[in-house]
DNA sequence: CTGAAAGCGCTTACAG
DNA sequence: CTGAAAGCGCTTACAG
């Protein structure tokens, strides 16, 4: 039976077919449990996510799990909401549930020592999106320079008084992210006050708080980077209840390029690295360790995609300087401009 | 060994603290797959899910969850992306994955037939959102009500043309939501022109074409019932290219109440049945069919949640009619009012 | 009350 | 080349 299933060549095809269609009429179901305990391997991949309520890690998700049911893997999905001690439960679960291997967007404020746990495990692990170290798969995006591109876009549009909303203490991409920020305001030689990066919760309500604070300043900026389009979308949000308009009286920037920065109004300028690409690499680097005879000790696979910014209309007003090439609101529908490396 | 973990009775708390601690030591995990495989129940619950792109369906997933991860069981996640052969994959690998239990929200064009398919598997299954039939658990909205208090709140803020945008045909859900639609202003002997009730995708995209195709109406409607929030997000993001305020220039209603609602630009009135509580109910279903004597043959249970209205801007300006306690825009933050059944 | 044995449904190494 | 047997890690019914 098993021999038929796997079609050995040592079956002919026509007993094979008979085989196949006897089983099922007596209604046949192949237990994949028991064959990943006889056969000491499983077919299931666990999935850790910290932040389903950001449609990012959604969209990263479904991309993820189309690659992994294509090459015949079943995803078992866990959601942290951003809680360690969640986390824990869930990987403990995943671990009992034997999965092949793990792909995780670590919780804020995960141990460094986890992933070297989970390897003591002989489980393989990807990390996509949130970095841990050098000795650990990984697949993230180049924070630094994009938000570097995006404040040179905002610099280009005449602004010179940025600031920056999603400062979080003690988080590494929000680090990375300020990093391209700040060292692009020195590039050019524009000083930085300290009040202009802001740390709020990575949320709305977080964007929202940043639009109150940037209109308390003295000093205030007329343009700011958003650490994601969550916060994005609340710093909007909280223009429009202001009766001001984003690109006009503040121009916004978000990152991650979700499907709702197309539908806001207006919509949003963007960071983009490809949910649809990162999810795929993240598999395919995970599926690679999973072959007969992987090297899982060779050297960390790597890799950190470069962004390209996405301008739409929340960034589009130039301040000063009045460009020709500046359309006029709403005229071309679906358009979009895309920056690149130079 | 076995006995140790079930905390039973007959062996004695210290010993079985000692058991522990050095099965700790020696990196014991307890396999789950083995477990499964010789006790004949599994503690995994396959959830399939159409359209992880629709927030709401993520909201849900999220809420059923949690409360199975309580319950001790680890969530196998499927998204079919509304295609019906990817859903009949998804669910043999589940079925081949030995779940306990399955929660669906089926994709679009299901087989009626599906739901006696899987109970001939002896694999107890609870619908959500898309009910199909009368003989299986179902967890669902009452849409012809949520419609029609939709349909009466326009109706007091003046309105007397009102489109119904997301007219699928052949869909259920889809003319549940109508005929509230219909029977409402049926009931206030409002005509109802054929052209109002616009067949367009379930998307953001199908709200930009619903939304062209009003203005080009000879008898324009000045009100617009959704499908959902997201043809609603579709809608305001294209009068917004058009330069028109909704609730100013077409009052605009959602249905599933998003968490985006509250940050679209205006906010959204939205009808809201509350992701966590249907996710609650669900699960709580699901797990009573799961308990050792359960009755699997005792009629289905359904219950059909009674939607409430949410009203915001995007409904708020009256016409015809000024009504003193319009608030102005923006004044209070977090304001939101409730209407409920008379 | 307790411990040893049978067996869940597979795969694979091995005897014939 | 082929078929029967061993065994993955558990649970549970049963013998002592």
């Amino acid at each position: 039976m098993s021999l038929v299933l796997q079609e050995n060549p040592r079956i002919p095809a026509d007993t094979a077919e008979k085989v196949r269609q006897a089983a099922r009429q007596l209604g046949y179901v192949y237990n994949r449990g028991a064959a990943a305990l006889r056969g000491r391997r499983s077919a299931t991949i666990g999935m850790v996510i910290n932040d389903l309520t950001n449609p990012f890690f959604v969209e990263l998700l479904v991309a993820i799990e189309r690659v992994l049911a294509e090459a015949g893997y079943t995803t078992l999905m866990a959601h942290t909401a951003e809680s360690v001690a969640t986390q824990t439960c869930v990987l403990r679960s995943m671990r009992e549930q034997n999965v092949a291997g793990l792909i995780m967007s670590p919780a804020l404020g995960t141990d460094d020592a986890l992933p070297a746990e989970i390897r003591s495990w002989g489980i393989p692990l990807v990390l996509v999106m949130r970095p841990m170290g050098d000795d650990v798969d990984t697949i993230g995006v180049d924070n630094a320079f994009g938000f570097a591109l995006a404040t040179e876009h905002l610099i280009a549009q005449g602004h010179t008084r940025i600031a920056f909303a999603g400062n979080r203490k003690g988080y590494a991409v929000a680090s990375q992210r300020r990093e391209g920020y700040l060292s692009t305001m020195k590039q050019h030689e524009l000083p930085v006050a300290d009040e202009w990066t802001i740390d709020v919760e990575l949320t709305p309500q977080g964007g929202q708080k940043a639009v109150r604070a940037i209109f308390d300043m003295a000093l205030r900026p007329t343009a700011v980077l958003c650490y994601n389009d969550q916060v994005a979308i609340g710093v909007l949000h909280e223009l429009d209840r202001m009766g001001k308009r984003a690109g006009k009286d503040l121009a916004v920037v978000g990152c991650d390029n979700i499907v709702a920065a197309e539908h806001t109004n207006p919509p949003l300028t963007t960071l983009s690295a490809g949910s649809d690409k990162l999810g795929a690499l993240a598999s395919e680097t995970l599926l690679s360790r999973l072959v007969e005879g992987a090297v899982t000790d060779g050297p960390a696979k790597q890799f950190f995609a470069v962004p390209e910014l996405i301008i739409r209309e929340s960034s589009e007003h130039a301040i000063e300087t009045e460009d020709a090439t500046q359309t006029v609101r709403g005229k071309q529908p679906g358009r979009k401009r895309v920056a690149r490396a130079s």
